[in-house]
DNA sequence: GCGCTATGGTCTGTATACGGAGTACAGAAC
DNA sequence: GTTCTGTACTCCGTATACAGACCATAGCGC
């Protein structure tokens, strides 16, 4: 049997497609925080029944991704500083204990990836940033060997994402951040457990502290496109 | 208005009182690991149509307590050496930070809860320890004062408890472990960070070692009560 | 003029019904 | 006797239908 031939899918079950499909929606911003919505509405737009859309919901409540609406309905999280500076704190424990673990093993991180960072980088293309930045850290996840560091961190990543395009679209865009990755890097495939778990842990608080400040900048001055606390509702009904 | 009153629970959703009760089932060992079932027989059990049974199986699939069953239907997911490391490695990373942030606050742990674990601890009180060790980890999370702490612990909490159950019941229950605690929270009452978080990360280490350790012994010898990997099906149908 | 109440509409949660996928078993062919 | 194939059954996922809860608004009383 050729090794290309994967097992395919077995289920592209609708929930998961609908799951998969907000998740990517708030991630983006498509649906921006604070946003209000009804399952109905979801339904329609995805051309699905309520059912798998109400499934989809419920895990994405999980996840604290939406959350019931005042009154009625659901909403789109809101985000703000303090919720911001939460993920990053778990996400940086998250990323020490995956960066010790890699570096345990001596794990090699593709280099591509750190190539492809700074390239969206210098060119300020802000999707490829956060998608490249997102690779980076999934790479350092798998390369944990512990599949459960990746999946509690699943659901933050989909907070930092739409933090990210957020602060991002205001131009600012650290260069030092693929410094730390290939640090990071480094130390993993030195097998220095100790330095990677410490640089990772600081990546963590450095970024936590560069987003919440230019957030609150941000939020000072004119907001450009996600309203953060809109007055009541009155957006999509 | 009085702390003491709690914004009432909105929903007494069926969905969430079957993810209640299956996640304790679950964790008591009542639904073993590896043991089949249908939605249909759930749903049967919990007087409810299969409904509510599916929705609550979905998030417990995203929690990996249960997976899809070989062939057919669905099993509560096994136990084994690995999947038990990797949760208390998670664990020992996230208390290590719950640590940390509750010694900046310099947070009090309420005394009643080491009473109550010693007190188990002396009386071998299994279930008692079990919960005990459980709200003296909850109160941390919640001293640490970011919620995503403990919900992101939340599902691992479910594994722990189902493994210290299968394990403690051989008898075997380290006296060791509430000092640790009485440790812990003093570093934090004393503010001291880092060792707090070190003591925390160390103590997941510790109680993931011991586990593993009682865990190898205790599938070699005759098991007690859970059936590590059935044959193939023949369980519950 | 302001506040309360009753009624209407809308949205969510639950139950039932249906179709599809997969397995298991039995019969036939080699 | 073994293996392959066809059929029947079981179970999951999705759609539709129904009931309850809640909010909003309009009308009435004070």
């Amino acid at each position: 049997m050729p090794a290309t031939l994967h097992r395919l899918a077995a289920a592209p079950d609708l929930v998961d497609q609908a799951y998969r499909a907000l998740v990517d929606a708030i991630s983006a911003g498509v649906l921006a925080p604070g946003e209000r919505f009804t399952q109905e509405a979801l339904a329609e737009r995805l051309a699905v029944s309520r059912q798998p859309v109400l499934q989809a919901l419920r895990l994405l409540k999980a996840d604290g991704l939406v959350q019931d609406a005042p009154g009625r309905g659901l909403q789109v999280a809101p985000l703000d500083a303090a919720l911001i500076a939460h993920v990053y704190a778990v996400r940086g424990a998250l990323d020490a204990l995956a960066a010790r673990l890699a570096a345990a093993r001596r794990a090699v991180m593709p280099p591509a990836l750190l190539r492809a960072g700074r390239a969206a980088a210098q060119a300020g293309d802000v999707p490829a940033l956060i998608e490249a930045d997102l690779a980076f850290h999934q790479a350092l996840y798998a390369a944990s060997g512990n599949p459960l560091i990746q999946r509690s961190a699943a659901p933050h990543w989909c907070q930092i994402r739409r933090a990210m395009g957020a602060v991002l679209q205001t131009g600012d865009a650290p260069r030092t951040v693929w410094d730390q990755h290939a640090a990071i890097a480094d130390a993993v495939a030195a097998g220095d457990a100790a330095r990677a778990a410490d640089l990772a842990q600081r990546h963590g608080d450095d970024a936590s502290h560069h987003l919440g400040q230019a957030w609150s900048s941000m939020t000072a001055a004119p907001v450009p496109h996600t309203p953060h606390t809109p007055k009541t509702a009155g957006d999509a009904r």
